[in-house]
RNA sequence: GGCGCGGUGGCAGAAUGGCGAUGUAGAGGACUGCAAAUCCUCGAAUGCCGGUUCGAUUCCGGCCCGUGCCUCCA
């Protein structure tokens, strides 16, 4: 197996992949701020990063994978103000809608999955050694991280000091000591959920919840953090200055990685724009199996122009797949190891789609294979790179079985009877009388395939 | 203004200092009662201008076009 390469922001290069401790990875990912539905582009890197864990796991024997909630911030009080919801129900439910909606995308949970609010005394303590180390300062109820104490700043971002200032376009908080000072903690209303703190009731700022859970659960310095590009600046720039300066310079995590956007007609996809398609709106249309291909198809640090077509167009890449496993499903595979070429394909930091050409080649060896002992090997490489992509695994028949929300078609029964009437016109040689039947399941999403083995179907 | 990314067949999308994958769409054929699926065959691409080089899509420079970030963002 070729050695891992990972594409590290830090470098903007390629990098040879060195684990800290190579019996154990640990990797972070930035999860949901669970208020809303979680959307296509937030459903992105949750893919991603899935696909890399999973390659992780095959390579290392054991990883660590940590993903956040956040259950505090004020999107969600603000949420809640509007809809007079609680904050817990809010965030509970959404949280449950969020695992729902990454289970369909056939995602694997992380291994720790850690609460913003259950990791408040971690927080107060890192804030109060950032303080202690003269890099963060109290001021009417908020704390700050003073930008200025920190030599290193901006080196994830390549932003300096003073590009910073010329681009400030918010409006400063005249508590700051310097324009670029961000919040560690702010205080809450009487109104607003907050927590005692050595600098009153309040609640914590958004980037030291990520810098507190990571220590807590991946340690000082761990290997791999991933998220959204849009989160290099300043979400991970703001991380990496908390957690270096709160531990005497030592880096947060040795790799970086962040992929690409998801744009909709060449947009970005954002909730501010309103141009986006919330995952369960779109599983209510197609599989989740191809969502998880749509947003795979390009490679993961590129941009990915999202439509309606790509998705069908995703589905039907899928179709086909599961066709060639449903038409030598007679051949029993063993289990395999995923190919090499396709392990070295996602090795190459994570060339998702030169493994998926892999796969269409599979595809296509295992179509043209006529005897069984020779369909065997092929079904079971099908099969292991598909799992490795988190793909092809559920059965064909239940493939071929899915349906939309509004499915208002025939139900599989209905479909039987109507091809057992077929079967019986075609050996009458009433080919008018079967192609009504045919023509008439087709009217309704229903495609009639008749194979030496008899008459399959799939629903369009 | 500062920092950054990108432009490859009709579309999607890899790779590469020398034969430019793969899928889809298209054309023809095999198979089929007819289809569908599958298989076979075929046509089809490196934004523009320079430079380096025996050779550039790849490296360098310029230009054009598109696009992201610059304190809500995956």
């Amino acid at each position: 197996m070729s050695d891992l390469t990972i594409h590290n922001t830090l470098s903007r290069q390629k990098e040879k992949f060195e684990p800290i401790d190579p019996t154990h990875i640990g990797m972070y990912v930035c999860g949901p701020t669970v208020y809303d539905f979680a959307h296509l582009g937030n459903a992105r890197p949750v893919v991603v990063f899935d696909t890399l864990y999973r390659l992780l796991k095959r390579r290392y024997p054991r990883v660590t994978y940590v993903r956040n909630i956040t259950d505090i911030d004020d999107k969600i009080i603000a949420k809640a103000k509007n809809s007079g919801e609680a904050i817990d129900t809010i965030t509970q439910r959404t949280t449950q809608a969020f695992h729902e909606d990454m289970a369909a995308l056939n995602t694997l949970p992380p291994d720790i999955e850690p609460l913003c609010t259950q990791h408040i005394p971690q927080m107060i303590a890192l804030i109060g050694t950032l303080i202690a180390k003269g890099f963060a300062y109290a001021a009417k109820g908020h704390v700050l991280f003073n930008v200025p104490s920190m030599k290193n700043y901006g080196e994830l971002s390549r932003r300096s000091h003073d590009e910073l200032e010329a681009g400030a376009r918010v409006e400063i908080a005249p508590y700051k000591k310097d324009p670029s000072d961000f919040v560690l903690w702010k205080p809450s209303a009487k109104d607003q959920p907050g927590w005692d703190s050595p600098w009153g009731r309040g609640r914590p700022g958004w980037h030291i919840e990520c810098s507190a859970m990571a220590k807590q659960h991946l340690g000082v310095t761990f290997d791999i953090h991933g998220g959204g590009l849009d989160l290099i600046f300043p979400h991970h720039e703001n991380e990496i200055a908390q957690s270096r300066c709160a531990h005497d310079g030592a880096p947060l995590a040795n790799y970086w990685m962040h992929n690409g956007f998801l744009t909709v007609n060449n947009d970005k996809m954002s909730k501010s724009l309103k141009n986006f398609y919330t995952v369960r709106e779109l599983l209510a249309t197609a599989p989740g199996e191809a969502l998880r291909l749509a947003l795979l198809s390009g490679h993961y640090r590129q941009p990915i122009d999202f439509s309606i077509e790509s998705l069908q167009n995703a589905k039907a890449t899928l179709d086909k797949w599961y066709g060639a496993l449903r038409s030598t499903a007679a051949a029993r595979a063993e289990s395999a190891p995923p190919p090499p070429a396709l392990e070295d394909a996602l090795s190459d930091d994570l060339n998702i789609p030169l493994a998926i050409a892999h796969i269409h080649e599979i595809v296509s060896a295992l179509n043209r294979a006529a005897a069984p002992e020779e369909q065997a090997p092929l079904r079971a490489q099908l099969l292991a790179s598909g799992e490795a992509l988190g793909f092809l695994q559920q059965s064909p028949e239940a493939w071929f079985r899915w349906c939309p929300a509004t499915c208002d078609g025939p139900t599989d029964a209905e479909i039987e009877t109507q091809i057992a009437a077929r079967l019986a016109a075609r050996q009458a040689k009433n080919y008018p009388e079967s192609d009504r039947i045919r023509d008439s399941l087709a009217a309704q999403g229903v495609i009639l395939e008749d194979g030496a083995g008899g008459t399959t179907w799939r629903r369009g």
